[in-house]
DNA sequence: GTCAATCATCTTGTATACAAAAGAAATGAG
DNA sequence: CTCATTTCTTTTGTATACAAGATGATTGAC
Protein backbone atom coordinates (compact mmCIF):
# COMPACT_ATOMS: atom_id res chain seq x y z
CA UNK A 1 0.00 0.00 0.00
CA UNK A 2 1.05 3.16 -0.78
CA UNK A 3 1.84 5.97 1.85
CA UNK A 4 -0.77 8.49 3.15
CA UNK A 5 -0.85 11.54 4.98
CA UNK A 6 -1.43 10.98 8.05
CA UNK A 7 -4.95 12.63 8.13
CA UNK A 8 -6.33 10.21 6.34
CA UNK A 9 -5.01 7.19 8.31
CA UNK A 10 -7.97 7.58 10.39
CA UNK A 11 -10.34 7.61 7.57
CA UNK A 12 -9.20 4.67 6.29
CA UNK A 13 -8.87 2.80 9.92
CA UNK A 14 -12.54 3.59 9.83
CA UNK A 15 -13.36 2.81 6.70
CA UNK A 16 -11.47 -1.17 6.71
CA UNK A 17 -13.68 -1.29 10.03
CA UNK A 18 -17.30 -0.39 8.69
CA UNK A 19 -16.12 -2.94 5.86
CA UNK A 20 -15.89 -5.95 7.83
CA UNK A 21 -11.86 -5.82 7.46
CA UNK A 22 -11.56 -6.16 10.83
CA UNK A 23 -14.47 -7.19 13.07
CA UNK A 24 -15.36 -6.76 16.80
CA UNK A 25 -12.33 -7.66 19.04
CA UNK A 26 -9.91 -7.47 16.58
CA UNK A 27 -6.73 -5.66 17.62
CA UNK A 28 -4.76 -3.32 15.96
CA UNK A 29 -1.35 -3.83 15.40
CA UNK A 30 0.50 -0.75 15.37
CA UNK A 31 3.59 -2.27 13.67
CA UNK A 32 1.77 -4.41 10.99
CA UNK A 33 -0.76 -1.39 10.54
CA UNK A 34 2.05 1.14 10.32
CA UNK A 35 4.06 -1.16 7.69
CA UNK A 36 0.95 -1.66 5.57
CA UNK A 37 0.40 2.15 5.52
CA UNK A 38 3.58 2.73 5.09
CA UNK A 39 4.29 4.91 8.04
CA UNK A 40 5.47 4.88 11.40
CA UNK A 41 3.59 4.45 14.91
CA UNK A 42 3.30 7.59 15.76
CA UNK A 43 0.53 8.90 13.34
CA UNK A 44 -1.07 5.27 13.45
CA UNK A 45 -1.25 5.93 17.00
CA UNK A 46 -2.66 9.73 16.52
CA UNK A 47 -5.88 7.79 14.35
CA UNK A 48 -6.10 5.45 17.18
CA UNK A 49 -7.08 8.54 19.39
CA UNK A 50 -9.84 9.68 17.32
CA UNK A 51 -11.12 6.56 16.60
CA UNK A 52 -11.05 6.00 20.39
CA UNK A 53 -13.41 9.00 20.68
CA UNK A 54 -16.04 7.75 18.13
CA UNK A 55 -16.02 4.69 19.67
CA UNK A 56 -15.38 2.44 16.77
CA UNK A 57 -12.09 1.45 18.98
CA UNK A 58 -11.25 1.02 22.51
CA UNK A 59 -7.99 1.76 23.87
CA UNK A 60 -6.87 -0.34 26.46
CA UNK A 61 -3.62 0.68 28.28
CA UNK A 62 -0.88 -1.16 27.81
CA UNK A 63 -2.89 -3.94 25.63
CA UNK A 64 -3.69 -1.84 22.22
CA UNK A 65 -6.37 -0.92 20.17
CA UNK A 66 -9.59 -2.96 19.98
CA UNK A 67 -12.30 -2.53 17.44
CA UNK A 68 -15.54 -2.41 19.30
CA UNK A 69 -18.68 -2.62 17.06
CA UNK A 70 -21.88 -2.39 19.02
CA UNK A 71 -23.55 -4.91 20.04
CA UNK A 72 -27.37 -5.78 19.29
CA UNK A 73 -28.83 -3.91 22.59
CA UNK A 74 -26.37 -0.67 21.74
CA UNK A 75 -26.93 -0.94 18.53
CA UNK A 76 -30.99 -0.73 19.22
CA UNK A 77 -29.98 1.81 21.43
CA UNK A 78 -28.25 4.06 18.71
CA UNK A 79 -31.19 3.45 16.07
CA UNK A 80 -34.09 4.47 18.67
CA UNK A 81 -31.69 7.84 19.09
CA UNK A 82 -31.21 8.17 15.21
CA UNK A 83 -35.32 8.35 15.00
CA UNK A 84 -35.24 11.28 17.48
CA UNK A 85 -32.48 13.20 15.81
CA UNK A 86 -34.21 12.81 12.65
CA UNK A 87 -38.11 13.38 14.51
CA UNK A 88 -36.35 16.54 15.72
CA UNK A 89 -34.46 17.47 12.17
CA UNK A 90 -38.13 16.82 10.78
CA UNK A 91 -40.12 18.98 13.14
CA UNK A 92 -37.77 22.08 12.73
CA UNK A 93 -37.31 21.59 9.55
CA UNK A 94 -41.33 21.28 8.63
CA UNK A 95 -41.00 25.21 9.97
CA UNK A 96 -38.05 26.42 8.36
CA UNK A 97 -37.98 24.38 4.97
CA UNK A 98 -37.36 26.10 1.85
CA UNK A 99 -39.16 25.13 -1.65
CA UNK A 100 -36.01 24.17 -3.37
CA UNK A 101 -35.21 21.79 -0.62
CA UNK A 102 -38.91 20.22 -0.92
CA UNK A 103 -38.29 20.09 -4.81
CA UNK A 104 -34.67 18.37 -4.02
CA UNK A 105 -36.89 16.02 -1.46
CA UNK A 106 -39.45 14.93 -4.13
CA UNK A 107 -36.51 14.32 -6.94
CA UNK A 108 -34.64 12.32 -4.20
CA UNK A 109 -37.51 10.34 -3.48
CA UNK A 110 -38.38 10.10 -7.76
CA UNK A 111 -35.42 8.51 -7.96
CA UNK A 112 -35.64 6.83 -5.12
CA UNK A 113 -38.89 4.97 -6.98
CA UNK A 114 -36.99 4.10 -10.23
CA UNK A 115 -34.30 2.27 -8.01
CA UNK A 116 -37.04 -0.03 -6.39
CA UNK A 117 -38.30 -0.61 -9.71
CA UNK A 118 -34.93 -1.62 -11.13
CA UNK A 119 -34.15 -3.79 -7.70
CA UNK A 120 -31.22 -1.17 -7.23
CA UNK A 121 -30.09 -1.31 -4.23
CA UNK A 122 -27.27 0.92 -4.24
CA UNK A 123 -28.57 3.40 -6.00
CA UNK A 124 -31.50 3.24 -3.75
CA UNK A 125 -28.97 4.03 -0.80
CA UNK A 126 -27.96 6.93 -2.46
CA UNK A 127 -30.84 8.53 -2.64
CA UNK A 128 -32.31 7.46 0.39
CA UNK A 129 -29.24 9.12 1.78
CA UNK A 130 -29.63 12.73 0.35
CA UNK A 131 -33.41 12.75 1.18
CA UNK A 132 -32.16 11.84 5.14
CA UNK A 133 -29.07 14.52 4.55
CA UNK A 134 -31.46 17.19 3.15
CA UNK A 135 -33.66 17.03 6.36
CA UNK A 136 -31.02 17.21 8.42
CA UNK A 137 -29.72 20.30 6.57
CA UNK A 138 -32.83 22.10 6.43
CA UNK A 139 -33.48 22.14 10.66
CA UNK A 140 -31.28 25.28 10.01
CA UNK A 141 -29.73 23.97 13.06
CA UNK A 142 -25.80 22.99 11.91
CA UNK A 143 -25.08 21.50 15.04
CA UNK A 144 -28.07 18.90 14.82
CA UNK A 145 -27.36 18.21 11.54
CA UNK A 146 -23.61 17.50 12.21
CA UNK A 147 -25.01 15.09 14.88
CA UNK A 148 -27.44 13.58 13.06
CA UNK A 149 -24.70 12.83 9.74
CA UNK A 150 -22.37 11.50 12.33
CA UNK A 151 -24.82 8.82 13.98
CA UNK A 152 -26.42 8.21 10.50
CA UNK A 153 -22.49 7.74 9.48
CA UNK A 154 -21.77 5.27 12.23
CA UNK A 155 -25.10 3.31 11.40
CA UNK A 156 -24.40 2.90 8.03
CA UNK A 157 -22.99 -0.66 7.78
CA UNK A 158 -25.76 -1.90 9.50
CA UNK A 159 -29.12 0.05 7.46
CA UNK A 160 -27.53 -1.37 4.54
CA UNK A 161 -27.95 -4.59 5.25
CA UNK A 162 -31.51 -4.33 6.87
CA UNK A 163 -32.40 -2.80 3.07
CA UNK A 164 -32.39 -5.98 1.75
CA UNK A 165 -35.18 -7.32 3.97
CA UNK A 166 -37.92 -8.53 1.68
CA UNK A 167 -40.88 -5.48 0.70
CA UNK A 168 -38.85 -2.95 2.83
CA UNK A 169 -37.79 -0.87 -0.02
CA UNK A 170 -41.31 0.05 -1.49
CA UNK A 171 -42.34 0.43 1.97
CA UNK A 172 -39.77 2.86 3.01
CA UNK A 173 -41.02 4.72 0.12
CA UNK A 174 -44.29 5.14 0.91
CA UNK A 175 -42.91 6.66 4.31
CA UNK A 176 -40.76 9.17 2.45
CA UNK A 177 -43.82 10.52 0.71
CA UNK A 178 -45.74 10.46 3.94
CA UNK A 179 -42.27 12.88 4.98
CA UNK A 180 -42.75 15.26 2.34
CA UNK A 181 -46.39 15.47 2.77
CA UNK A 182 -46.13 16.82 6.56
CA UNK A 183 -43.24 18.57 5.50
CA UNK A 184 -44.89 20.71 2.57
CA UNK A 185 -47.77 21.20 4.88
CA UNK A 186 -45.82 22.84 7.18
CA UNK A 187 -47.13 20.35 9.97
CA UNK A 188 -43.94 20.00 12.48
CA UNK A 189 -45.54 16.79 14.84
CA UNK A 190 -46.50 15.22 11.35
CA UNK A 191 -43.37 15.71 10.25
CA UNK A 192 -41.35 14.21 13.46
CA UNK A 193 -44.00 10.99 13.92
CA UNK A 194 -43.49 10.15 10.29
CA UNK A 195 -39.98 10.43 10.61
CA UNK A 196 -39.61 8.69 13.91
CA UNK A 197 -41.40 5.83 12.81
CA UNK A 198 -39.38 5.72 9.19
CA UNK A 199 -36.20 5.53 11.33
CA UNK A 200 -37.49 3.21 13.98
CA UNK A 201 -38.85 0.68 12.10
CA UNK A 202 -35.24 0.17 10.77
CA UNK A 203 -34.42 -0.45 14.01
CA UNK A 204 -36.86 -3.19 14.70
CA UNK A 205 -35.65 -4.95 11.36
CA UNK A 206 -32.43 -5.28 12.06
CA UNK A 207 -33.15 -6.30 15.60
CA UNK A 208 -35.03 -9.18 13.69
CA UNK A 209 -32.18 -9.86 11.87
CA UNK A 210 -29.97 -9.92 14.61
CA UNK A 211 -31.56 -12.17 16.61
CA UNK A 212 -32.43 -14.55 13.42
CA UNK A 213 -28.42 -14.21 13.17
CA UNK A 214 -27.69 -15.16 16.29
CA UNK A 215 -29.13 -18.68 15.91
CA UNK A 216 -26.43 -19.32 13.97
CA UNK A 217 -23.44 -18.01 14.77
CA UNK A 218 -21.35 -17.37 18.08
CA UNK B 1 4.41 20.86 37.58
CA UNK B 2 4.35 16.77 37.80
CA UNK B 3 4.48 14.71 35.56
CA UNK B 4 1.34 13.74 33.98
CA UNK B 5 -0.01 10.01 32.60
CA UNK B 6 -1.04 10.31 29.28
CA UNK B 7 -4.35 8.90 29.46
CA UNK B 8 -5.04 12.58 31.29
CA UNK B 9 -3.69 14.72 29.32
CA UNK B 10 -6.49 15.72 27.59
CA UNK B 11 -8.58 16.04 30.16
CA UNK B 12 -6.03 18.48 31.83
CA UNK B 13 -6.31 20.33 28.45
CA UNK B 14 -10.07 20.17 28.36
CA UNK B 15 -10.07 21.66 31.93
CA UNK B 16 -7.92 24.53 30.95
CA UNK B 17 -10.38 24.92 27.97
CA UNK B 18 -13.04 25.18 30.44
CA UNK B 19 -11.70 27.25 32.87
CA UNK B 20 -11.10 29.78 30.22
CA UNK B 21 -7.00 29.41 31.08
CA UNK B 22 -7.04 29.37 26.90
CA UNK B 23 -9.83 31.04 25.60
CA UNK B 24 -10.92 30.95 21.70
CA UNK B 25 -8.22 31.25 18.99
CA UNK B 26 -5.72 30.19 21.73
CA UNK B 27 -2.82 28.46 20.17
CA UNK B 28 -1.81 25.38 21.91
CA UNK B 29 1.86 25.27 22.06
CA UNK B 30 3.45 21.53 21.91
CA UNK B 31 7.05 22.77 23.35
CA UNK B 32 5.53 24.79 26.23
CA UNK B 33 2.88 22.90 27.48
CA UNK B 34 5.01 19.75 27.09
CA UNK B 35 7.28 21.13 28.99
CA UNK B 36 4.24 22.12 31.65
CA UNK B 37 3.07 18.56 31.82
CA UNK B 38 6.33 17.21 32.01
CA UNK B 39 5.90 15.01 28.99
CA UNK B 40 7.73 14.72 25.43
CA UNK B 41 5.30 15.90 22.27
CA UNK B 42 4.55 12.58 21.51
CA UNK B 43 1.60 11.69 24.14
CA UNK B 44 0.42 15.95 23.99
CA UNK B 45 0.35 15.51 20.28
CA UNK B 46 -2.43 12.64 20.79
CA UNK B 47 -4.27 14.20 23.25
CA UNK B 48 -4.85 16.87 21.15
CA UNK B 49 -6.26 14.37 17.76
CA UNK B 50 -9.13 13.46 21.28
CA UNK B 51 -9.80 17.35 21.67
CA UNK B 52 -9.88 17.60 17.92
CA UNK B 53 -13.03 14.99 17.62
CA UNK B 54 -14.51 16.37 20.47
CA UNK B 55 -14.58 19.64 18.78
CA UNK B 56 -12.78 21.91 21.63
CA UNK B 57 -9.80 22.32 19.69
CA UNK B 58 -9.01 22.74 15.59
CA UNK B 59 -6.22 21.13 13.90
CA UNK B 60 -5.10 22.70 11.62
CA UNK B 61 -2.40 21.12 9.22
CA UNK B 62 1.03 22.44 9.58
CA UNK B 63 0.00 25.67 11.70
CA UNK B 64 -1.11 23.66 14.83
CA UNK B 65 -3.69 23.28 17.45
CA UNK B 66 -6.16 26.31 18.27
CA UNK B 67 -8.75 26.63 20.94
CA UNK B 68 -12.46 26.66 19.36
CA UNK B 69 -15.31 27.57 21.64
CA UNK B 70 -18.56 27.65 19.91
CA UNK B 71 -19.67 31.43 19.30
CA UNK B 72 -23.30 32.43 19.94
CA UNK B 73 -24.81 31.03 16.91
CA UNK B 74 -23.17 28.03 17.67
CA UNK B 75 -23.98 27.75 21.22
CA UNK B 76 -27.60 28.54 21.13
CA UNK B 77 -28.23 25.42 17.94
CA UNK B 78 -26.05 23.16 20.96
CA UNK B 79 -28.78 24.20 23.62
CA UNK B 80 -31.07 23.73 20.69
CA UNK B 81 -30.12 19.88 20.85
CA UNK B 82 -29.75 20.18 24.29
CA UNK B 83 -33.19 20.65 25.26
CA UNK B 84 -34.27 18.18 22.36
CA UNK B 85 -32.14 15.50 23.79
CA UNK B 86 -33.79 15.92 27.47
CA UNK B 87 -36.93 15.77 25.64
CA UNK B 88 -36.35 12.64 24.21
CA UNK B 89 -34.77 10.96 27.90
CA UNK B 90 -37.91 12.46 29.75
CA UNK B 91 -40.71 11.13 27.07
CA UNK B 92 -38.87 8.02 26.95
CA UNK B 93 -38.52 7.66 31.43
CA UNK B 94 -42.07 8.64 31.88
CA UNK B 95 -42.57 5.25 30.27
CA UNK B 96 -39.75 3.48 32.33
CA UNK B 97 -38.67 5.49 35.18
CA UNK B 98 -38.22 3.63 38.53
CA UNK B 99 -40.14 4.71 42.22
CA UNK B 100 -36.57 5.01 43.45
CA UNK B 101 -35.26 7.29 40.87
CA UNK B 102 -38.30 9.46 41.27
CA UNK B 103 -37.71 9.71 44.74
CA UNK B 104 -33.93 10.52 43.91
CA UNK B 105 -35.33 13.44 41.84
CA UNK B 106 -37.74 14.57 44.60
CA UNK B 107 -34.44 14.80 46.82
CA UNK B 108 -32.33 16.28 44.25
CA UNK B 109 -35.00 18.93 43.96
CA UNK B 110 -36.05 19.18 47.52
CA UNK B 111 -31.75 20.01 47.87
CA UNK B 112 -31.82 22.39 45.04
CA UNK B 113 -34.80 24.41 46.77
CA UNK B 114 -32.89 24.48 49.92
CA UNK B 115 -29.52 25.50 48.46
CA UNK B 116 -32.10 28.64 46.64
CA UNK B 117 -32.91 29.93 50.03
CA UNK B 118 -29.58 29.84 50.87
CA UNK B 119 -28.71 31.50 47.65
CA UNK B 120 -26.28 28.63 47.49
CA UNK B 121 -25.58 28.63 43.68
CA UNK B 122 -22.34 26.25 43.90
CA UNK B 123 -24.84 23.32 45.69
CA UNK B 124 -27.64 24.50 43.68
CA UNK B 125 -25.60 23.91 40.28
CA UNK B 126 -24.91 20.25 41.83
CA UNK B 127 -27.83 18.69 42.87
CA UNK B 128 -29.53 20.46 39.87
CA UNK B 129 -26.76 18.20 37.42
CA UNK B 130 -27.65 15.34 39.63
CA UNK B 131 -31.54 15.92 38.92
CA UNK B 132 -30.79 15.99 34.78
CA UNK B 133 -28.46 13.17 34.99
CA UNK B 134 -30.99 11.01 36.57
CA UNK B 135 -33.72 11.80 33.77
CA UNK B 136 -30.91 10.90 31.18
CA UNK B 137 -30.17 7.40 32.99
CA UNK B 138 -33.90 6.41 33.26
CA UNK B 139 -34.65 7.05 29.64
CA UNK B 140 -33.26 3.15 29.53
CA UNK B 141 -31.17 3.98 26.56
CA UNK B 142 -27.58 4.00 27.72
CA UNK B 143 -26.08 5.78 24.11
CA UNK B 144 -28.94 8.28 24.85
CA UNK B 145 -27.35 8.79 28.03
CA UNK B 146 -24.19 9.24 26.57
CA UNK B 147 -25.13 11.63 24.04
CA UNK B 148 -26.64 14.07 26.96
CA UNK B 149 -24.19 13.47 29.24
CA UNK B 150 -21.59 14.23 26.78
CA UNK B 151 -23.33 17.51 25.57
CA UNK B 152 -24.44 18.62 28.74
CA UNK B 153 -20.52 18.75 29.89
CA UNK B 154 -19.79 20.67 26.75
CA UNK B 155 -22.47 23.41 27.64
CA UNK B 156 -21.56 23.68 31.36
CA UNK B 157 -19.15 26.10 31.49
CA UNK B 158 -22.09 28.16 29.61
CA UNK B 159 -24.81 26.90 31.86
CA UNK B 160 -22.75 27.82 34.97
CA UNK B 161 -22.90 31.68 33.93
CA UNK B 162 -26.18 31.62 32.97
CA UNK B 163 -27.59 30.18 36.56
CA UNK B 164 -26.73 33.30 38.16
CA UNK B 165 -29.24 35.61 36.29
CA UNK B 166 -31.73 37.13 38.53
CA UNK B 167 -34.40 35.10 39.53
CA UNK B 168 -33.71 32.03 37.51
CA UNK B 169 -33.15 29.51 39.80
CA UNK B 170 -36.61 30.18 40.96
CA UNK B 171 -38.20 29.74 38.31
CA UNK B 172 -35.52 26.77 37.29
CA UNK B 173 -37.37 25.11 40.38
CA UNK B 174 -40.77 25.18 39.90
CA UNK B 175 -40.20 23.85 36.25
CA UNK B 176 -38.12 20.92 37.86
CA UNK B 177 -41.35 20.18 39.90
CA UNK B 178 -43.37 20.14 36.82
CA UNK B 179 -41.12 17.37 35.34
CA UNK B 180 -41.48 15.39 38.47
CA UNK B 181 -44.93 15.58 38.10
CA UNK B 182 -45.04 14.55 34.91
CA UNK B 183 -42.48 11.52 35.23
CA UNK B 184 -44.80 10.61 38.52
CA UNK B 185 -48.06 10.72 36.56
CA UNK B 186 -46.03 9.00 33.58
CA UNK B 187 -47.12 11.27 30.43
CA UNK B 188 -44.31 11.00 28.16
CA UNK B 189 -45.58 14.30 25.87
CA UNK B 190 -45.65 16.57 28.81
CA UNK B 191 -42.22 15.73 30.43
CA UNK B 192 -41.08 16.15 27.03
CA UNK B 193 -42.23 19.13 26.72
CA UNK B 194 -41.54 20.21 30.22
CA UNK B 195 -38.22 19.27 29.65
CA UNK B 196 -37.69 21.22 26.86
CA UNK B 197 -38.71 24.84 27.68
CA UNK B 198 -36.82 24.38 30.87
CA UNK B 199 -33.72 23.70 29.08
CA UNK B 200 -34.44 25.92 25.97
CA UNK B 201 -35.00 28.42 28.07
CA UNK B 202 -31.62 28.81 29.11
CA UNK B 203 -30.60 28.51 25.57
CA UNK B 204 -32.62 31.99 25.16
CA UNK B 205 -31.15 33.34 28.55
CA UNK B 206 -27.99 32.85 27.57
CA UNK B 207 -28.45 34.62 23.71
CA UNK B 208 -29.39 37.65 25.78
CA UNK B 209 -26.55 37.78 28.30
CA UNK B 210 -24.40 37.24 25.25
CA UNK B 211 -25.86 39.97 23.10
CA UNK B 212 -25.70 42.12 26.11
CA UNK B 213 -21.92 41.11 26.58
CA UNK B 214 -21.04 41.67 22.89
CA UNK B 215 -22.01 45.33 23.05
CA UNK B 216 -18.64 45.66 25.07
CA UNK B 217 -16.07 43.43 24.53
CA UNK B 218 -14.45 42.94 20.98
C1' DG C 1 10.24 54.75 2.86
C1' DT C 2 7.79 50.79 0.87
C1' DC C 3 7.53 46.49 -0.99
C1' DA C 4 9.44 42.12 -2.42
C1' DA C 5 12.56 38.46 -2.16
C1' DT C 6 15.80 35.75 0.33
C1' DC C 7 17.55 33.88 4.48
C1' DA C 8 17.26 32.42 9.29
C1' DT C 9 14.40 30.60 12.91
C1' DC C 10 10.76 28.25 14.76
C1' DT C 11 7.06 24.49 14.52
C1' DT C 12 5.07 20.77 12.99
C1' DG C 13 5.00 15.97 11.20
C1' DT C 14 7.13 11.69 11.27
C1' DA C 15 10.66 8.28 12.06
C1' DT C 16 13.41 5.97 15.21
C1' DA C 17 15.26 4.59 19.75
C1' DC C 18 14.70 2.90 24.17
C1' DA C 19 12.44 1.59 28.59
C1' DA C 20 8.76 -0.70 30.84
C1' DA C 21 4.96 -3.77 30.77
C1' DA C 22 2.46 -7.74 28.96
C1' DG C 23 2.46 -12.24 26.94
C1' DA C 24 4.63 -16.52 25.51
C1' DA C 25 7.79 -20.04 26.17
C1' DA C 26 10.78 -22.77 28.72
C1' DT C 27 12.41 -24.72 32.78
C1' DG C 28 11.93 -27.07 37.07
C1' DA C 29 9.39 -28.87 41.22
C1' DG C 30 5.98 -31.86 42.76
C1' DC D 1 1.98 -34.90 33.48
C1' DT D 2 0.57 -30.49 35.64
C1' DC D 3 1.34 -26.32 37.56
C1' DA D 4 4.20 -22.55 39.01
C1' DT D 5 8.15 -19.75 38.38
C1' DT D 6 11.47 -17.67 35.64
C1' DT D 7 13.30 -16.15 31.17
C1' DC D 8 12.73 -14.54 26.69
C1' DT D 9 9.99 -12.17 23.23
C1' DT D 10 6.74 -9.04 21.78
C1' DT D 11 4.31 -4.75 22.18
C1' DT D 12 3.16 -0.48 24.11
C1' DG D 13 4.33 4.22 25.84
C1' DT D 14 7.33 7.96 25.51
C1' DA D 15 11.46 10.58 24.42
C1' DT D 16 14.37 12.26 21.01
C1' DA D 17 16.08 13.21 16.30
C1' DC D 18 15.50 14.99 11.92
C1' DA D 19 13.22 16.76 7.72
C1' DA D 20 9.94 19.80 5.61
C1' DG D 21 6.82 23.54 5.93
C1' DA D 22 5.56 28.06 8.07
C1' DT D 23 6.82 32.35 10.29
C1' DG D 24 9.44 36.27 10.85
C1' DA D 25 13.53 39.11 9.96
C1' DT D 26 16.81 41.07 7.01
C1' DT D 27 18.43 42.73 2.87
C1' DG D 28 18.04 44.87 -1.51
C1' DA D 29 15.53 47.10 -5.41
C1' DC D 30 12.78 50.86 -6.69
Amino acid sequence: MEPRRADNIAEALEELIFNATFVDGDRLDEVRLAEQFGVSRTPLREAFQRLALSGLVELVPRRGAFVRQPGPIELMEMFEVMAELEAVCGRLAAKRISEEALDELRDANAKCQAAVERQDVDRYYIENERFHKTIYSQSGNSFLEQEATKLHKRLKPFRRQQLRFRGRMPQSMSEHEAVVKALADGKPEETANALRNHVAVQGEKFHYLMSSLKKQAV
